[in-house]
This record gives structure tokens, sequence and C-alpha cells, in this order.
DNA sequence: TGTAATGCCTTGAACTTCTAGGTATTGTAA
DNA sequence: TTACAATACCTAGAAGTTCAAGGCATTACA
């Protein structure tokens, strides 16, 4: 019931949607990721390293992502990538995501329940 | 990181965004919201009364909320409604809201990232 | 008489995110 | 050369929420 300082309270399980969602369109590593989420959002979304590891070994161990380790520039990196089962929890967060963020819309902006139309 | 049978993982902070929006329009009570929510959303959030009476709590504990005692029909109710406190807060949590979604609108629909145009 | 609905509430578990650290390498500025 | 920022990985503990599951009491209805 307290102010947060960075993501104030409605980021529950967005951090992995929004991972899925980036992994899909291209092989990515953690650290890319933080920042990738940071830019593509214009810092609306801002989420530590500490949330993405995390959620990136929960993936790949539940076989959602798979992973190689990749040297580039001397620096080693471990890249990520979604597999069939992710694709699918992605479709399925996606559809989740968007039905709640509807409602929740409809309630916002409305506001009156529905009356019958006589 | 596993599935939840009701809400599906997205739900932080919404049950106080729901009710303040609620109480609002209208002062309710407790068990009223409950199923203000369940109906105005068609089911797609329904949030249980453990959830609802401890953030009713708290928000009159922050000052967010005033309430007063009713009896209908021989039925004690305890009816909340917004102050001006309250009606800040959800002002802020409102338009966080709309800035997340937001953003997330963007990630699951365009997808890749701005490219400079020639 | 008994069951469902109404109406209030709390406890404990479970899950996330967040903060704040730790380690190591590379590049750059002083 | 030395110090610092950036890159790149990671973890542990705290904090905060929701959720499930119950308890209590009254009214309506079968």
């Amino acid at each position: 019931m307290t102010a947060r300082e960075t993501n104030p309270n409605f980021m529950n399980g967005v951090p992995e949607l929004l991972i899925l969602r980036l992994l899909q369109q291209e092989e990515m590593y953690g650290y890319e990721i933080v920042q990738a989420i940071r830019s593509r959002t214009d810092a609306v979304i801002a989420v530590g390293e500490g949330v993405v590891y995390p959620v990136l070994h929960g993936l790949e161990r539940d076989g959602a992502l798979k992973s190689r380790r990749k040297t580039v520039n001397g620096r080693s990196r471990i890249y990520y990538s979604v597999t069939a089962i992710g694709s699918h929890r992605l479709a399925d967060l996606s559809e989740t995501w968007t039905n709640l963020a509807s409602a929740i819309q409809k309630m916002l902006a409305g506001g009156q329940h529905v009356e019958a139309i006589p």
C-alpha cells in the first residue's frame, strides 16, 4: 500500500511478458534485454538486472527459452531464444494481458455500469 | 513462475485502482465491490473478499477512503467513499496505469524497434 | 430444518518484484 | 598507471501483493 520509487506496482507478470516478446523477435542476452525494455518504452518501464536474470532462468527451466553461449569482442554473452513452449506461453500471456487491459480501460473510461437499453 | 487458477498474475495494484474508481462514482460496501468488479468486467477480473477488505482497510488507514456504518434491511453495511486524498491517488494510479498499458501495447503490437527514417 | 445468500473479517502461503550487493573484463579519462 | 565507467553475469534478503481457505452472524428460502 506504500508508494514505490521505480515501477509503481502494476508490474506483476509484465517482465516475463516483455522478455518473451523481445526474444521472439530476436535472440538477446540479459544485459541487452534490460536496456531494450528501458529504451523501447521510453523509460516508462525500467526493470533491473535483478529482475531479468531470475526470470530468464525460470523460463529456461520451464523449457520456454533455450540459451547458447557466445563470445563477442572478448565478452562472454548468453543469448536466449524462444522455444515452441515459450511461443505458446507468450501467446497465452499476451491474450490475458489484452483482455485485462481492455477490461480495466472500460472501467476507467466509461465507468457507469451497463443499463438496459429500452 | 507457475500458472495460477484465477487472475493470472497481472494483478498487482489493479484491485486498488478499480476500488478507488468504483468508489469515486458512488459509495459502496465491500461485498458489493466484489460483485461489481466481477460483473462490470464480465468476470475477466475476479477478486475475492480476501483481497478487497484488506485494500479497503489500507486505503482508509491512509486517509484515501472514509467509511460510515449503515443498516439496511437488518444488515449492517460499511459504506466507503473517496476523500480528496483518495481522489488524488486515483488520478495518479490512473495515469500510471494508462502509461504502462500504452507502453506494453506498443511493444506487443509494433514490436520492431524504431529505425531512423532515411 | 437446513441450505444458500448476504456481509464482515483474518491468517498463512505463495509469488513477484525490488534493492543492494558481488564478481570479472574491457575501454577510457586523468 | 591509475581510477572509473560500462559491459556482463549472478544471488540473497526484504518487501509487498494477491490468493485460498477458513470463521462468524444474520436473513431468505426451500
